[in-house]
This record gives structure tokens, C-alpha cells and sequence, in this order.
DNA sequence: TTCTAATATGTCGCATCCGACATACAGTGA
DNA sequence: TCACTGTATGTCGGATGCGACATATTAGAA
């Protein structure tokens, strides 16, 4: 959202803001939540970079595809350390994540 | 240990490894372990830096002091998570980690 | 030394995360 | 249409991680 649709929206009485700030999140909740997402993504471009089904990831993870289907997801059941797992096992680190950069205007 | 020394205990019959070599650990579990304790350093650096102790940091968290501790010396009952959590407390960030870069020769 | 603050270690009960499994859904080719 | 492959969703019991707390150890100042 550029800063002109910002200001006309909340000249019309819009709060703006994105979704940390809806939920009420803190700087290191918002942290934590889109290291998920980065880590989620990046096992999925991975993971289909190397041409692999869900089914053959989970079996190097020695896990099952459902728990790997969960990790693209982020699922709230999955942790972090489970996330990184999937990345490593694909041979990703990370470099890998953070592709995305925060951009500075909303 | 350069590669004089290296060639030399090998000649002399011996195995020559690092710590995940001898554990029989794979690529990803090392990198596990890897990125395990460049969050408990950084954690106990930027902590240092800011001046707190355990039991502010605890508080900034919402855990105890013991826990803290438990951080900063990556203890295996301590997740990913929990270092995350640590770190983004903190005002770090990925950036923060792998300030020691991995050496070419054993 | 004694007192005190900081850090480390150990344990508890509860909550969360795990792999496993069943099953649903989506896409594709016969 | 049916059959098949890949992905998504929901649930289970057991394993692991959590904050909390007690207590030990360390380090420095009086």
C-alpha cells in the first residue's frame, strides 16, 4: 500500500495497518511468525526445485507427508525446529531464507 | 589441525574427525547443532551488550531465570523456538548469527 | 570470612509437538 | 467415467519442551 491510498483511507476514519499490527503482535512475535513463513516457503521451492513429492521429503526426513505438507503451511502444530529440519534435509540453510525483503512503506 | 598433522596421525593408524564425525551425525543434525549454538552465543552476547541478566531477560520473555541460563548454553531440553524467542527478544536477528565462519581445513 | 547478586543445575506437572494413520480433495491421463 | 498420484486436513497416544521452583555454584564487595 503506497502512502497516498494510506493517507486517503485514513482521511475517510480507516485505521491502517498490516496483519501483526491487526492481531496485536509484538516486534518478536512478528519476528518469529515470518521466520515461519520464510522457513515454510523456502522448503517448498526446494523441495519442488529438486523435483521431490512430499511423500520422498518426509522419507529423508524420516517423517510422514502429512507432517511435511503441514510444514509448507506453517501449520500451528509445527515447530520450528521441525521447520528447519525440512530445510536442512533439502540442503538448504540459511541463506535460503529471507529472500523477501521488508519493504520500507506499508 | 592443518593438514601436516592430520597426515601424520593418519599414517600413524588413526581416524581423524570432528565432534559430529564421531557422534555419526548426519549433514542436517549438524547443521542443527550448528545453529543451536550460534543462538545461545548470540543470545548471551546481545545480552551482555544490553546489559541485562538472566532474570531481565526472563522477564522480557515471559520464562525464568533458569531458562535463560538454559538458553545460553543451548540445553537439549530447549528448542528452536525457545533460541528464537531468546534472540528476537533481544532486537536480533538472523544477521546475528554465524558470526564465526566454518574453516576450509579440519 | 560473610553477604549478596548472578548464573547453573535438577525436577515437576502441564502443554505442545511429534510420527502415524485415515481420509478428503485436486489434478491428470485412460 | 474411473484409476492413480500428489497434496491437504483431522485426530490419536506418546514424547518432548515449557515455566516454575528449589537449590547449588560462582564471583565480587564489604
Amino acid at each position: 500500500m503506497d502512502k497516498k491510498k494510506r493517507g486517503a483511507l485514513e482521511a475517510a476514519g480507516f485505521r491502517v495497518g498490516d496483519a501483526a499490527d491487526f492481531l496485536g503482535l509484538t516486534d518478536a512475535e512478528s519476528q518469529l511468525v515470518a521466520l515461519r513463513v520464510q522457513l515454510s516457503r523456502a522448503v517448498r521451492r526446494l523441495r519442488e526445485e529438486q523435483q521431490l513429492t512430499q511423500k520422498q521429503l518426509a522419507a529423508k526426513l524420516g517423517s510422514s507427508q502429512s507432517r511435511v505438507a503441514k510444514i509448507e503451511i506453517a501449520a500451528a502444530d509445527v515447530s520450528l525446529d521441525l521447520l528447519f529440519r525440512g530445510l536442512f534435509a533439502l540442503g538448504g540453510g540459511l541463506p535460503d531464507l529471507n529472500v523477501r525483503v521488508k519493504r520500507a512503506n506499508i
